[in-house]
DNA sequence: TTTGACCTTCCAGAGACTAGAAGGTTTATA
DNA sequence: TATAAACCTTCTAGTCTCTGGAAGGTCAAA
């Protein structure tokens, strides 16, 4: 199965493909005469755990990891959860952030009345000297 | 004023500063006699202003039309609540995306025991094949 | 045989910094 | 006055995760 077909079937682009396995998530496959890249379907099977997962936003490292514990054997399910965990509190940390800066943004531009004059609370606000860094 | 007092009270670290400068952001300072960046005040209040505006997540595109629009007289307060809206909903995307992701994860992290035996919902999930690409 | 859709490699750019190297300047202390 | 620490300078390269494009080879169908 030539780079097209793992592509559509994985649902990683192409280009995406050759990208990891120039950074090693993904082992160099088969290729035929030509030069083709050459996959068999359990090489799939592994693109498609690792879209899975990337889907949930772990980061390639951490996709490194659950391709690494899902092969092996004597791995323990709290290995995996703690890898889970650590993700779901980075992602409740950059969800407090978003919502925090959407809060604002939201306040400010309630205030703005968003017609022809130059008078802009976000501007002010933005501009103020007694806000902090 | 050197960098490293410009950095404090701007709270934008000095490397960033230079980096600023150097796509455009900031303009190139006055230097002393040794080559010394040297700022006024009023290019500390614009560092404040930037800073402030990429703590509310705007990109540095953005922050540079903002910096413009707050510097022209003839600016209109439609223009400003206009990109601060794309930038909420922006945002707001971001923050559906996230909070699906973090639904999922902790989802299944309350299906997986943690504990030292291999098996793992986790894993499982992610490996399935009746699964989203 | 020709066309078009594939495939290959390699290089560069995106966004927003950040680290480090190699060297010059200023300031404080001994 | 000497020297050491703490600044400053420029430049290059790395981070992260792709994505686009160029130049060229291959394959399948008409």
């Amino acid at each position: 199965m030539n780079i097209g077909q793992a592509s559509e079937l994985s649902g990683i682009p192409s280009k995406t493909i050759r990208y990891y396995e120039s950074i090693g998530l993904i082992p160099a496959p088969a290729r035929t005469d030509s030069g083709y890249r050459d996959y068999s379907q359990p090489e799939i099977e592994t693109m498609r755990f690792i879209q899975r997962a990337r889907n949930l936003g772990f980061t390639i490292k951490d996709v490194c990891e659950l391709v690494d514990l899902w092969h092996d054997q004597h791995r323990t399910s709290a290995q995996v959860k703690s890898l889970t965990q650590r993700h779901i509190h980075e992602i409740e940390i950059k969800l407090k952030e978003l919502e925090s800066m959407r809060h604002t943004l939201v306040t400010l531009s309630d205030k703005c009345h968003g017609d022809d004059r130059p008078d802009c609370p976000i501007l002010e606000d933005l501009a103020s000297l007694n806000n902090g860094n």
